[in-house]
DNA sequence: CATTTGTGTTAATGTAAGGTTAAATGATAA
DNA sequence: TTATCATTTAACCTTACATTAACACAAATG
């Protein structure tokens, strides 16, 4: 059977790079959109389904940064991959702030690249078979829509859900019944462990909370020291 | 929050370097088993289980390639991650070959090092789905539920178990109508035995009896001097 | 049977985790 | 810019938990 190829969101603004490196990628059997900049990329991001972006770091009006965390908010598991021309140290731990998979300081060789694009691609592969493409849960009354990121209770009108508060409901609602670990939801959503991230997650869990008191038979436990337990009577 | 410290395996011949690294990943609160070389490296690996190992790529004897691959061979999950000094284009190609996650010429940014290894564990931390030991016990007319820390007596609402009761709890069942001897609950789940601990121990014997009053069939007995042994009639 | 050693039980204490609310900060859109 | 919303940080409070102390009693020892 023929596999589909595997599908790259490129965002480079320098014209030549950009072509050279998306003629490349398809010689090695990518497909690959080609966006001139940030705001062209993150159209083209929400238009379709991607493996794998790469994001050059420089553009103008929208940085690769900033393009991360509007893709991240959509999409908290696509691997992202950042192209800087000068490997800046500070750039560098941003980039892991918001998420990166990996950093190509240009000029990179080309073989190194599509080595790491693979093992990238093929890291993602075997994560996602779990957790994969779910994004509508049905919990009690509520019906979440974790994709438009709202709630509704019983058909009536909808709650809109914060990017965190819905991930947050999304992961809980994804181990209904069971034991949601904090570290999880931690290193997923916050992507980093600490007290701060950690409080932070709990006033998410008392806003939840609030919203879910509609419906007395829906609640989210704790469980000391472990995590959160969202049951439904 | 008692979460156990990643645990690292560092496999390093330079002895002052590898010594600094150890220390400064110690520091930030990782587990770190230093192997001087690859022979000790790949027993160290079989003998524990490691959130990450970082390999040095020139070693005598057994180089980090070598040793990757036969670590991939017991494991195909755990990352690692290559220390060079020199950044040859073979040397990153023939590391994403055995499967590397990640390629560090020296000398690095520790901070940048520091942030790599974080990205990375938390990349793995997702994929850990469930290790269905065993966690769900009858005792009597008890449900204990190991996993979830409840104990519940005939279907009726559950009696939430603090860590400490419900491990001891759990113990004592996978032990029922046997002893199980003071020393293997010490050392199991206080990982000491001292006069203090062993008094604590008896603090929670006493509890769990309270809890398990509700059903009259259902008894903890003490073996003096050996240890405890819950019993149903 | 007196002494030592082990266990039963309750209560007091200290610390860590979680709950809640509000203010501060950051980011986005009008 | 202001206005608005999302998120983080801070403060304060409550609850959960483990340990320790204290005293009682039981079992073993010689």
């Amino acid at each position: 059977m023929e596999v589909q190829n595997k599908k790259i969101l490129l965002v480079e603004d320098d014209p030549n790079f950009g072509t050279v490196l998306k003629d490349y990628l398809m010689m090695n059997d990518y497909d690959v959109v080609h966006a001139k900049n940030g705001m062209e990329g993150f159209e083209k991001f929400k238009k379709d389904d991607y493996d794998l972006c790469i994001l050059d770091v420089m553009m103008p009006y929208k940085d690769g940064f900033t393009l991360a965390k509007e893709i991240r908010e959509k999409n908290t598991d696509v691997p992202i991959v950042f192209l800087t021309a000068k490997a800046m140290k500070e750039d560098v731990l941003k980039g892991y702030k918001v998420g990166a998979d990996d950093y190509l300081n240009k000029p990179f060789d080309s073989e190194v690249l599509l080595m790491k694009i693979k093992a990238i691609i093929q890291r993602k592969a075997t994560e996602t078979i779990s957790d994969s493409k779910q994004f509508e849960f049905k919990i009690g009354g509520f019906d979440l829509n974790s994709k438009l990121r709202f709630l509704r209770y019983n058909g009536g009108e909808p709650i809109k859900l914060s990017p965190k508060e819905n991930e947050l409901l999304r992961l809980l609602a994804l181990h209904e019944n069971d034991l949601m670990p904090r570290e999880l939801a931690l290193t997923k959503i916050w992507r980093d462990d600490n007290y701060f991230t950690s409080r932070s997650m709990d006033v998410y869990i008392a806003k939840l909370r609030k919203y879910l008191k509609l419906d007395e038979k829906v609640e989210i436990l704790n469980i000391h020291g472990e995590g959160f337990r969202l049951v439904v009577n």
